[in-house]
DNA sequence: ATCTTCTCTCAGAGCTTTCTCAGACTGCGG
DNA sequence: CCGCAGTCTGAGAAAGCTCTGAGAGAAGAT
């Protein structure tokens, strides 16, 4: 209640018009009766949680910019917020420039057509179901390689730079001494290239990160 | 009869046209015999209760959205209401807000033309009746398993995550310190795959939770 | 009161997932 | 063509997750 109040303040000196809406279902209620630009939504809310309310406009077709917060840093709630349909996350305690920079980049992203489920060429990613196919036949993923595919296939034919996947999908802000996400597109690869024995589906880019290849 | 009278008064301030009914027998005549936006319900009723009344109504084919008004925040009331079939639950006491909130929703929503008996392959629930049947075969199950395999049942093709089955049929909402959903799965699992050996009905979602295999 | 049924906890076995590390490989600039 | 930074890969340790059987306690039936 002190968070959102500062926060609402913060926005409004950034120039923003700000509503607020303090359980879940009015936010589900405001969401839906007026054409907001991005929606800021914590997890914790009382009645519906954020994860609700993000699944119930995504589900009434509401493709709003959704930026969630969530005060855990688990890969569950991570996935659990995708699955709901959020663009994209903020692991509190955060910063609010941080939170300025990327609410607008959400903002200029604009609301996507998105339907529930990506296909990008013959790869479908189901993130209701769970379930990823590619040309009809199911792959089974482990929970981190399906965030990490279901983050590049919705920048398919964007080099996404391995800082922001590791932001994204592990929430590590520093670069240095990992290799994880080689190892996962590593995985991915395995799983999904070798068995099918076609192009290529994600480009490495050298020096910057990798591509999920539109199409 | 005061709750009632108050509440009359606060919707009709807020634009709704509104219909009393003090019985449970009343409120049945009058939700059949004319087309409401939805029906507030509470549970206790002179004559029969709220859970009969709704039972009934979904008997008769009557959609119309419910909202069920509940004293006591049980789990049995809970079960109890979505066995009968009711879309939403009020605890009282309930802030009027809420209640608004939460109606417009299930006004948004529309009369679900859900089907009393939800089948998914050759499994068939039936919530008025509180039956469960495999191939034809009856299957008994205690009423917690039967919360489950309906909740699982509604979002069949959907993974839904532990944490959210906690809060649908267990009430519960920290995850932390219990199994009892894996162990009722289990239960599901023995009473509905061992003896049929088909097909594995519920599926596993590492990291995330179970998903009844659509058709 | 006794018996049965139901719900839930607990703890261990077995398996999967995650991640690091080290060495092999690759493409590019010189 | 060489060297190097960047990338890929297999192995393996540690952590984590899921399932299961046993059993305690509560609720309900007889």
């Amino acid at each position: 209640m002190k968070l959102v109040r500062a926060l609402q303040r913060g926005l409004q000196r950034e120039g923003y018009v700000v509503d607020l809406a303090v359980t879940g279902d009015e936010a589900l209620a405001q969401a839906s009766s007026y054409d907001y630009d991005a929606v800021v939504l914590d997890v914790m809310l009382p009645g519906k949680d954020g994860f609700a309310v993000c699944k119930e406009l995504r589900r009434d077709e509401q493709w709003v910019p959704v930026l969630m917060l969530t005060a855990r840093d688990h890969v569950k709630d991570r996935i659990r917020g995708l699955d709901a349909g959020a663009d994209d996350y903020l692991v509190k305690p955060f910063d609010f420039g941080e939170m300025l920079a990327r609410l607008r980049a959400l903002i200029r992203r604009g609301p996507s057509e998105r339907p529930a489920v990506i296909e990008v060429g013959d790869l479908r990613v189901d993130p209701a179901a769970h379930v990823v196919t590619r040309g009809g036949r199911e792959v089974e993923l482990t929970p981190r390689e399906f965030a990490l595919l279901l983050f590049l296939a919705r920048h398919a034919g964007e080099v996404v730079p391995r800082i922001e996947l590791l932001e994204h999908v592990w929430d590590e802000s520093d670069e240095g001494s990992t290799n994880v996400v080689d190892v996962y597109v590593g995985y991915l690869r395995k799983k999904l290239e070798r068995p099918f024995r076609r192009r290529p589906l994600i480009r490495t880019v050298r020096g910057v990160g990798f591509m999920l290849e539109p199409k």
